[in-house]
DNA sequence: GAATAAAATATGAAATTTCATATAAAATGA
DNA sequence: TCATTTTATATGAAATTTCATATTTTATTC
């Protein structure tokens, strides 16, 4: 988005990672809130066109973000016709989310605009980098669930 | 924090970015709580460690965030005694914003403990994508950089 | 050099987010 | 089985964040 000063902040790891994940995302979130979406509205659409009938807890830390926010995201959501709550048979403390008609369309529309959008991102980059920016951060994901299992 | 659901969602490129972010710098927020801060406060004081008397708009902008919240988040700590504001000589518009003593010393305490952290992150990861991760993100956060202004 | 535009910061009000905790259902265990 | 603990979700109240816009100062343009 511009420049960080000097010194220590413009090559911590940390600040590059929060830096790209916000500029990489910026122009798609642009066009999610064009739909009258917001971000995770759309996080939501995203992970239910992979697995309908997710919990509220699963799609909280799917969307990486607390369970009592992605229970008001849910309420907005299902008020606004693009999900439904049911209880879950067999367990009723669960609560499963699953997508309306006007849902699974709005989430079929957005998944594939967001690959479009990704294999622009991915072809500004070289074609090295193009080729293991994915698996690299695969890893660094991996790396860290494990040390985080480790820590607890 | 856990694996995504299947297709689209657990190798979607600015999925894995948020998640890494979020994932590597959890550890280190905590860490920043227990010392009394909230995660944008530790932003300006990093920022502010590189570069004392940056203005309000400047720290948004690195600080990732708009610049009504810094101003907030300014405010509260100057209330708290980390910083100082004071209006520039020259152009009275800007407000440059000082470390105070107190949080000359937070910043200098955090960021070391912050360059500790980063070196045990890279330290989880193998050694050639230790070597290879920033690089590749700066590389990253210039192709947006460049691509944003071609689209303006 | 006056009028207009632009830049930097601040602020009210609405909306969202967090934090702690309530509620309810299922699992555990004595 | 009954009591206790754990899990899943919801919710009130406080705090934060956003959005639009006000205010102030500097730049620009005519």
């Amino acid at each position: 988005m511009a420049q960080a000063p000097e010194k220590f902040v413009s090559s911590y790891l940390l600040y590059l990672l929060a830096a790209s994940s916000e500029a990489a995302s910026h122009q798609f979130h642009v066009r999610v809130r064009e739909l009258g979406l917001r971000v995770p509205e759309w996080r939501v659409l995203a992970c239910l066109f992979d697995q309908d009938g997710l919990m509220i807890t699963q799609l909280a830390r799917f969307s990486l973000m607390e369970q009592s926010r992605m229970t008001r995201i849910i309420d907005q959501m299902e008020k606004r016709g693009l999900v439904v709550r049911r209880s879950d048979k067999g367990d009723g403390r669960r609560v499963r989310v699953y997508l309306t008609d006007e849902g699974q369309e709005l989430s079929v529309q957005l998944v594939g605009e967001a690959k479009d959008h990704e294999t622009s991102l991915l072809s500004a980059l070289s074609p090295a980098d193009a080729e293991r920016i994915k698996p690299s951060l695969l890893r660094l994901l991996d790396s860290l669930n494990s040390s985080l299992i480790a820590n607890d």
